[in-house]
Formats: structure tokens, sequence, C-alpha cells
DNA sequence: ATATTCTTGACTAAATCCATCAGGAATATA
DNA sequence: TATATTCCTGATGGATTTAGTCAAGAATAT
């Protein structure tokens, strides 16, 4: 498993362009957001890219051309974005594919599945709209409902 | 964050040292351990001297000699292990120093927070017996205890 | 037309990982 | 005491990956 800087720049970029938005900002050119957020101009491009095929962000060209969200941003997890511009986010030293020891299963093959899915459940479970309002993902909150009524 | 390959033969060669505990094999030596699981002796012996310098493991050398737990297997928790010989497993991109962005924290700052409390709690509730009886982690089980008597 | 902005792909320096290896120190046993 | 065994330490290095740059091209607004 490897959260990388590509990773971080892209939850920062894209959690401005949220920002934005709730200004009534549509589009933001890759410099701007870049400069904002100290973010290398000429590295954002290349992660914009990889977001926009993810179908994350939509773009235009041109003057007054820009990226902006291509939906809600309650409607947008951080680990979509995470995994559009990350390689490697498996904590399994097989990926998944249960070979770690020889040809079989490692004794810690099930453990790091479990490690898995808790990052998943995690990073699925945060929308921009949760982050930038800083507040906690819906399950967490779930279970402390039933928790506290309980 | 980067968990490596390194973290992960860590907690795999720790866990057999757990199982062997409990079929009565106090020491075992550095390379039985590789053999079994499949990792390279001379790597093993660099990620067995973190975790005795952590007090994670002790060893005696000599013939008879090997490694052993230093403590009962449910007081060594998983996340003790990676953090004896990961470099960087904070998710954050300043260290937690909170200048990510200029001096100042980047808007994705508390996010890592949380998301580092999380992972830290996952690692940190596991003990070599949780992962060894297919246990979960002691935390989570409190939990939906809660949750299913509310 | 022209300036602007995204688009794509190639390229590179530095860092890091994943080991390997050699020589030394401690210990059990004969 | 001699010897084999096992850990201990530090140096070293190739391969991979990261983090970032750069240039040329395509689309669009004015």
């Amino acid at each position: 498993m490897n959260l990388t800087t590509k990773g971080k720049y892209a939850v920062t970029a894209v959690l401005d362009l949220a920002i934005q938005e709730q200004a009534d900002v549509s589009y933001s050119k890759i410099s701007e957001v870049a400069k904002r957020q100290s973010i290398p101009a000429p590295y954002l491009e290349q992660i914009f890219s990889s977001l926009r095929k993810a179908e994350i962000l939509s773009a235009t060209r041109g003057p007054k051309g820009g990226f902006k969200l291509s939906r809600p941003k309650d409607k947008i997890m951080i680990g979509e974005i995470i995994n559009a511009v990350e390689r490697n986010m498996d904590a399994t030293q097989c990926s998944g594919e249960g070979i770690c020891n020889g040809g079989s299963k490692c004794i810690a093959h099930n453990f790091w599945m479990d490690f898995n899915d808790n990052v998943n459940e995690f990073l699925m479970t945060k929308s921009l709209d949760d982050v930038i309002s800083q507040r906690r993902g819906s399950v967490q909150l779930k279970n402390e409902v039933l928790i506290a009524t309980g």
C-alpha cells in the first residue's frame, strides 16, 4: 500500500474545486488551483487528466475554460479520487490473489484483507461535502446514533 | 503513507513466532522462519534486528538460540510491529506539522489526520492472538455488543 | 486571427525499496 | 579449550518508483 503525494495533491485539488463551486465559481484553471494549493502546475495537469478520465472532473478548453466537478460534492467520495490516481492502495502482498506464501495464502493474508476493508470503508464513506463541512462520514455517524440511542 | 514489503514480512514473521510458541517451541532461528514464510533470510535479519530493538522480540545467540516473542501474544499489537520497521506510515503531507500549504494547514489536513487515527485504531487494537485466532479486534467487538444490545 | 487553456506523451533526477554480503561477537557443547 | 552455530552490524548496490519538467498539439472564446 502506497499513498503518495500524487493522491494527496489530488484530494486537495478536488476539495479546492468543491470550495470554488460553493462560491459560485464554475470552471477553475489548473494554474489557479495549483497556486492556491501549492501544487506544481505541470504535475497537477497529469493528475487532473486522470480525474477527468475517471469522470470525477469535467473540463473545457480555451479562454474561460478549466475544470469543475462532474457531480454534486456530496456524491464524490474521497476514495474515488484516490483510486483514480494511485497505483497501489492494496495492503496484501499478493494483490489479493492469495499466493503470498508459495502458491497459498500467507498467515497474514486475511488480516491484510480486513485492513483493506477498513481503509476502503473509511475512504468510500467520506464525500467532498463531508470533508469541507468538517463532518464525519455517513456510516460512522449511523453507528454513533445506534450507540447513543442504545 | 507507505506500507511496504518490509512491514508485511515483519507481521508475517512475528505471527510465525506466535504460532511456534503455541506449539511450545521457544526459540526459532531466522533461517527457519524465513523458509516457512518465504522471506529472504538476510532481509529478515534486518527486520528482526529492528523488532528486537523495539522490544517486541528477544534473541539469544549460539546453538539452540534464535528469536522469540518478548511478551504474551495477546499483548503484542500489529501496529507496534509496523511502527518498529516502517519509515512512513503518516498520511499527512507535512508529517503532522500543519505546514502543508505554505506555512499553514492544507484544506485536506484534518481529513488525513482522521485517516491516520482510523488506521492506527485498527492496527493498535489487533493483537497477534486476535489474528492467529481469526478474531476481530477488541474495540470493534465492543461496538458490536453496544449495537447488538441497543 | 489570436490568445488561452486543456491534452498527451516523453523524459529525467532523486529517492527509496529490497535485498545481498562479509566479518564480528556471543553462546552451547564436546 | 576448540568448534560450530547463531545472532549482530554496517556497507553496498540494482531496480523500481516517485515527483516533477517540458514541448508540441488540439480545442475554444472573443
